[in-house]
RNA sequence: GGCCAGGUAGCUCAGUUGGUAGAGCAGAGGACUGAAAAUCCUUGUGUCGGCGGUUCAAUUCCGUCCCUGGCCA
């Protein structure tokens, strides 16, 4: 695990190298087709030497959900440790993580008619009103988020409508986490933040002369993409798209995309701290690789032994 | 050298008909259960370019100097 640009793809092919493994990737962009400029993803020829999973799975048009990665992570780390592999998780979406380990409660997936209703009723009174309603049917989910917190007032009161129970009654119920396996949990982190900041400038600026643009471009005009879509509000397509559209020009592309992802790399630290059974080490340490391997190796052994 | 427009928070700028100032972005902290690269919350004292003058009071008016940009020589 670890923040955006921190060395997370280039130390798990290093592990691969010495090590029986395969990747399945914890990223919740990277799993769009096509998007490959703007989400890092690893490219075709590293991909033919090290198996990667969970690598362009949707369409850009077409969402996730961290129950389907739980999923969907849980049959790929089938798969691998029948043949007698490790699955190596590599990734910076902490709540992926989250879920795989800790597990969901039995909740009613999205539902695109309850949310295109709820929608309507934000757009014709504002989210505070949906939010009063929501305070009706489920005061104490209601009590805990804000006004204008659009995404899990909407979640709240769709799960209220698909269940006809509150989903802080629903989330009170014990789950039944299946999770065979005892992970072995490592965390990238920047010793200095400052210098993790121009790793990503450096890194949207590569991206912008890779052809961020031109990737955008071509997959607007191969699917039917809206701005709201779940993969067009991810960091740098989104500010690409108003680039596009004529409302940034190209140095406020290039300052809010930098922005953007600087916000998305303090999110992510946020998460890493407050995760159990992490072992951190500095991202920038020359002897990273080195370091890693070695601690790997051992746990590996406390394993087999035990 | 002359004329004009500016010099206000790390950056871009508002504003004060004279009572020592506020937005966006950046930065920092936090929340988080089927959109999570999402969604949301908290957080702003800075010689208001320098020095004089007028005034009870100047960042605001006046003078002057410095700096930046534009136009004219």
């Amino acid at each position: 695990m670890g923040p955006t640009a921190s060395g997370k793809s280039a130390l798990a092919l290093r592990l691969c190298a010495d090590l029986p493994c395969e990747i399945v990737s914890v990223d919740s962009a990277q799993i769009y087709q096509g998007m490959n400029v703007g989400t890092a993803k690893p490219e075709a020829h590293v991909r033919s030497r090290v198996p990667h999973h969970l690598l362009d799975i949707v369409e850009p048009h077409e969402s996730y959900s961290a129950a389907r990665f739980r999923d969907d992570a849980l049959t790929a780390m089938r798969e691998i440790t029948e043949r007698d592999r490790i699955p190596l998780l590599v990734g910076g979406t902490m709540l992926y993580f989250r879920a795989l380990v800790d597990g969901l409660n039995d909740l009613p997936e999205a539902d695109s008619v309850v949310r295109l209703m709820i929608d309507t009723m934000a757009e014709q009174d504002g989210w505070p009103a949906v939010h009063a309603r929501l305070r009706e049917v489920d005061p104490e989910t209601a009590a805990r988020l804000d006004p204008n917190d659009s995404q899990r007032i909407e979640r709240a009161l769709e799960v209220y409508y698909l269940t006809n129970k509150p989903l802080s009654e629903l989330l009170r119920k014990p789950k039944y986490v299946y999770f065979p396996y005892s992970p072995i949990k490592i965390a990238l982190v920047p010793g200095d933040r400052e210098v993790l900041h121009e790793r990503i400038a450096q890194r949207f600026d590569a991206m912008l002369s890779q052809g961020l643009l031109g990737e955008l471009k071509a997959l607007r005009e191969e699917y039917g993409l809206e701005p709201g879509m779940p993969s067009m509000r991810c960091v740098g397509y989104r500010q690409a798209w108003e680039y596009l559209d004529g409302r940034l020009d190209a140095a406020g592309l290039r300052e809010q995309g930098i922005a953007a992802t600087r916000q998305l790399a303090k999110r992510q630290l946020t998460w890493l701290r407050s995760m159990d059974d992490v072992t951190e080490f500095d991202c920038l340490a020359e002897d990273l690789e080195t370091l890693v391997l070695e601690y790997v190796r051992r746990e590996l052994e406390a394993m087999l032994v035990s």
